[in-house]
DNA sequence: GAGTATGAAATCGTATACGATCCATTGTTA
DNA sequence: TAACAATGGATCGTATACGATTTCATACTC
């Protein structure tokens, strides 16, 4: 066994390569993941391989390429000025992370947003965020409050004037000032994929629930009262568990017009 | 915009394919991630990447690729009897699941297992384990109950025998029994990744701490209980994330001797 | 002797080429 | 007319080829 180990021996040492310490956090969060893509140190020309990917996923997370949108390889080369190889690596990563489905001898599509879809993504952020901001609540400074609640101040005022867009923007920003302090990279990594998933269902039918953005607001308030009185961490994790599942049960008496509990296995 | 959409029309329809209702549950999983692979159809000759995708997966969660163990293109192509191609690809895939990572021009390696990252993967496994088993609660028949118990048995059989591995095994088979009801996909997938994370470490430092496997068995059998005597979700939730928690601490405190509680950030 | 240039080998990155597969359409038959 | 089989074009899958980059080992300078 282990036979490649024992070939062209001198370069890399090989075993267990412990590389980093307690500080390395980054290590293990997949590239390009995160929702604000982390200024990027663009040394090198990136590769045709990464260029693909990020330009594909942007466009995804765009909303050009709107979900069920058919991505043809040879199209997509041309766009970028590569040949296909490169794509067709991207296109794995990208269906690694759900963004898009592939199928053999077919090809790739935009992933599905289908309801059920959206149920799960949303009960999944609201376990993995609320875990997350739960996690982060140590870590939150006076001033981390404060910027959350400028945030939440601008939200009110998308209110008046009537921008959803930019209220879901802003609240992207605001429970990312609470999130991201999260010491567990794994944890967040969960949380930006969750709403890099939301991202793209933009412009859809599932973002906007009447009143639902006025009492959304009204609980970012209690939320930061919560955290400024130096709630538990599992009080903090439950407020932003429940946050989120409210607007999911928002959504669905919206939608089906029937009381949330019909769902049974919300929690 | 949408420039594709356009051209050579008529195959496939356009437009949000929303395929599947409620019951297209596995339709957003990424393929190959489940912990014990789910009878393949193997309806035409695999293709090549795919091929690659699971042998090399194999390879790295049975222990034969350990961590750190250089992965060179070349040489899987070679012992796979394909070209650099496909399993360029199915690089690509593991690395965006993280079992393995790639650096430009350098090539890939097996995904590290550092404390850091076993305390990461297992922090985020008492989440969504904890969550996932939760949500399954209400979905358990008296025949899983029944069957896990077995299951524990089993486990305590082995604590006679002094049989790690198969305790291990056993472990992830009663774990499994509670949470593969779990209704939603996406909390499922990631319960899995957690898993296959962990696998990977057997036969490393991390499996075994004296004293923690009786436990185990004892805290098994109380979650049955709470779960026959119909616990509400939450309740059920915060057993099992206690339990893995409880496992996690005593594996901190056997590594380092200390108090559990100097890592601030555990819940 | 320590540190730095240089060259060769290994390996990765991408383009191109071509066979394999699928899908939609057309033509055929009961 | 409806079901079915043949056909053709579009697209995917993979092999091969070759340039680009990194790495290691040697030779050289201070």
């Amino acid at each position: 066994m282990n036979v490649a180990e024992t070939t062209t021996a001198a370069r890399w040492t090989a075993g267990p390569a412990a590389a980093g310490g307690v500080g390395s956090r980054a290590v293990a969060m997949a590239p390009g993941t995160a929702v604000a893509p982390a200024a990027a140190p663009a040394r090198s020309p990136l590769s045709k391989s990464q260029q693909a990917y990020e330009s594909i996923k942007d466009k995804i997370l765009s909303g050009e390429y709107s979900p069920g949108y058919r991505l043809v390889l040879a199209k997509l080369a041309d766009e970028l000025g590569v040949s296909a190889v490169p794509v067709r690596e991207a296109i794995r990563r990208l269906e690694a992370e759900s963004f898009l489905t592939f199928e053999r001898n077919v090809g790739a599509s935009v992933a599905g947003i289908d309801p059920t879809e959206y149920l799960y993504t949303m009960q999944t952020l609201s376990i993995v965020e609320g875990a997350a901001t739960g996690l982060s609540a140590p870590f939150l400074t006076a001033a981390d409050i404060g910027r959350a609640r400028d945030i939440n101040a601008a939200m009110r005022g998308c209110l008046e004037h009537f921008d959803p867009v930019r209220f879901t923007t802003l609240n992207l920003e605001f429970h990312s000032v609470l999130f991201e302090k999260c010491p567990n990279p794994h944890i967040l990594d969960l949380v930006h994929r969750g709403w890099n998933r939301l991202r793209s269902l933009r412009s859809s039918t599932f973002n906007y629930v009447p009143g639902r953005a006025r009492e959304s607001v009204e609980e970012h308030e209690r939320l930061l009262q919560l955290l400024e009185g130096g709630a538990t961490a599992d009080d903090v994790e439950r407020a932003a568990r429940g946050h989120r599942t409210a607007t999911l049960d928002a959504y669905l008496a919206h939608s089906r017009n029937e009381a949330p509990d019909s769902v049974p296995w919300l929690p």
